[in-house]
DNA sequence: AATTAGCATTTGAATTTATCGAGTGCTAAT
DNA sequence: ATTAGCACTCGATAAATTCAAATGCTAATT
């Protein structure tokens, strides 16, 4: 069977009526659009249910997109706007200020997303690999506990408290740090720790008596660096709560246990494909047979991250794309503007 | 009305029956405990709903407790018991971790106790005043960004990013940064403002061209370590939603709103009288008439906070405040083990 | 050949009715 | 002061009824 221009008016129609009104769209209401008969649709609407692009709840109901269906519908059918105006004035208050670091910018955007679109909006960042070492402290609080502050050339910062040994001297500690500090300066985040092993260890070796102790705090520090540095923030978490697909006590009870952030963190870390948009529908989102999740990656100001907005499968698709896609391109951009 | 004997472990039996069946409770179901027939719990009741303390849903339903019930349960009825086994041993292998920092000891602690109860936990701790001021540094990023890193003798570290004028030099703050920092070293967390105004400011003022600036500087970056050093942490979450006194739409919606970080802020925050637990019923917890808060301080390891758990009103008072109670006694002497 | 009008049929949703049982309040007996 | 006895209330549940929306199919029309 073939996909001529009636059956994609239609497929269109159904999912963008539906969206709309969350009821199954019969084939009265779709007469005047299509300029034909509610029977000529009816035909139509078999053909289309045998492609699997539309199913019925029962015998006597309207239509309503399959899983399949929308994902035809977001390949082929629809057409992202521009933005209207409001939506567009909204988030240009972020970018008008300048002062904003990139994840708070990010994090206010998601705010808005969520607010406007009612939809659950989640941002999982992390520093890039492209920040550079620009100084490391270590500070000893007494004679056993000393703290190690990383900071990049972004200006992010981490640090990491560790507890010595009683037999270990503070105070040579603090001194290699500096000798290492120098040597690591300017070296790319992500090479580090390869550069302490290779490089950096064979001269403490020689200067410290206890070089292990000192080569693992540092090594460790970054390791965390690397590993903890990321943040997340969740606009709209229960939102989703909200829509008409979660209705029975069942329901709520399945969902509601995946709005932690330990679901949120894995579900938006699990991307693929390249820096393009990439929608999730349904069962593909492997978060919620209900939903849809949208996904992007986003690069700026030495943090790079991506950025998952999670709503019902019946979701605005042109709008969110064109959110979102807007969104990214700004975020990309501040960086550039400074 | 005097409240006798016998309507105090009638007030008792219905609440902690009520509590275990969440069915309003009649007067037959209670003759075996109260030792007596369903005719004379009767008259009891009539004299208990006279007093306020119980409820009929309607007119041929059975009792259920009313806030003012379960208020007169917790003052004077409820006899929190010792941890049972089982709740001891999960909360254990905790604190037998010497190594864990104590915010994460808390939150860690609240974890476990959402899971045993299925209420929502909720901590929000800042460093406490008793930090005194370690190290200020001041990282310069390139020439106009720098970066301010002050760490506290109890280990905690926060930072701040400034955009400086294109006039303002540099070198010059990082070097006045080591003025600053000897003076400070040592001084109460909350009082570094003030010796920054008075002992600080007309020195740097003779020093430096643009004091102002750097005065502001240091100025914000201490305030902010004041204000933003709030951390939160959040178990359970959506636990409240699976409760059955939300079963409509519209509850659902309402409550879920009230799951978000800043409500729960603004309700932790919320906690008067002294360090004593401290316990909220319906209205009075300021956060919905469904449920109960209930609240204590705790205070370690330089980090003060409160712990608040949220769940229905028909709570298990008992062991809620024996969990919190506990937990609150072992977090406050953790610190003086080490 | 494609489209449409017409119509019986299906089915969920909403409304009404009937039934049941848990629990109460009251009175009179203990 | 307590309790047995009983009429009464009311929600919860299930069954019965009604209603409207939409379908699939056939035959007529373009």
């Amino acid at each position: 069977m073939i996909m001529d221009e009636r059956k994609k008016a239609l497929l269109k129609e159904i999912v963008e009526t539906y969206v709309k009104t969350i009821k199954p769209v019969g084939s009265n209401s779709l007469c005047k659009k299509l300029k034909c008969s509610s029977a000529t649709i009816r035909n139509e609407m078999v053909a289309l249910e045998n492609m699997g692009y539309i199913e019925k709840n029962h015998i006597s109901s309207g239509r309503v997109p399959s899983e399949l269906g929308y994902r035809y519908y977001v390949e082929n059918l629809m057409e992202p706007k521009d933005l209207t105006g409001e939506d567009m004035l909204k988030l240009q208050t972020i970018f008008s200020n300048n002062d904003l670091q990139v994840s708070d910018a990010v994090s206010k955007c998601l705010e808005i997303i969520s607010d406007l679109t009612n939809y659950t909006s989640i941002v999982l960042g992390k520093s890039s690999n492209d920040n550079l070492l620009k100084q490391i402290n270590v500070i000893a609080l007494d004679e056993r506990r000393i703290i190690a502050v990383v900071c990049t050339d972004k200006g992010i910062v981490e640090n990491k408290q560790f507890v010595l040994d009683t037999n270990t001297d503070v105070s040579e500690i603090v001194k290699t740090s500096e000798i290492i500090n120098k040597m690591l300066v300017g070296t790319p985040i992500n090479k580090v720790a390869e550069k302490l092993e290779f490089e950096i260890k064979p001269i403490i070796a020689k200067r410290i008596k206890d070089y292990e102790t000192v080569y693992n705090i540092f090594y460790d520090a970054f390791n965390d660096f690397i590993k903890h540095n990321t943040n997340m923030h969740v606009s709209g978490r229960v939102n989703l709560l909200k829509e008409p697909e979660y209705e029975t006590t069942e329901d709520i009870k399945r969902i509601a246990s995946k709005l932690e952030d330990d679901s949120f963190k894995e579900m938006v870390s699990n991307i693929d494909g390249g820096e393009n948009l990439q929608i999730y529908i349904g069962k593909d989102s492997n978060f919620d047979d209900n939903v849809t999740v949208i996904k992007k990656k986003y690069k700026s100001g030495g943090e790079e991250g991506t950025i998952a907005i999670i709503g019902p499968k019946r979701m605005e698709y042109e709008r969110v794309v064109s959110l979102l896609n807007y969104m990214v391109d700004k975020i990309e951009g501040k960086d550039e503007r400074k």
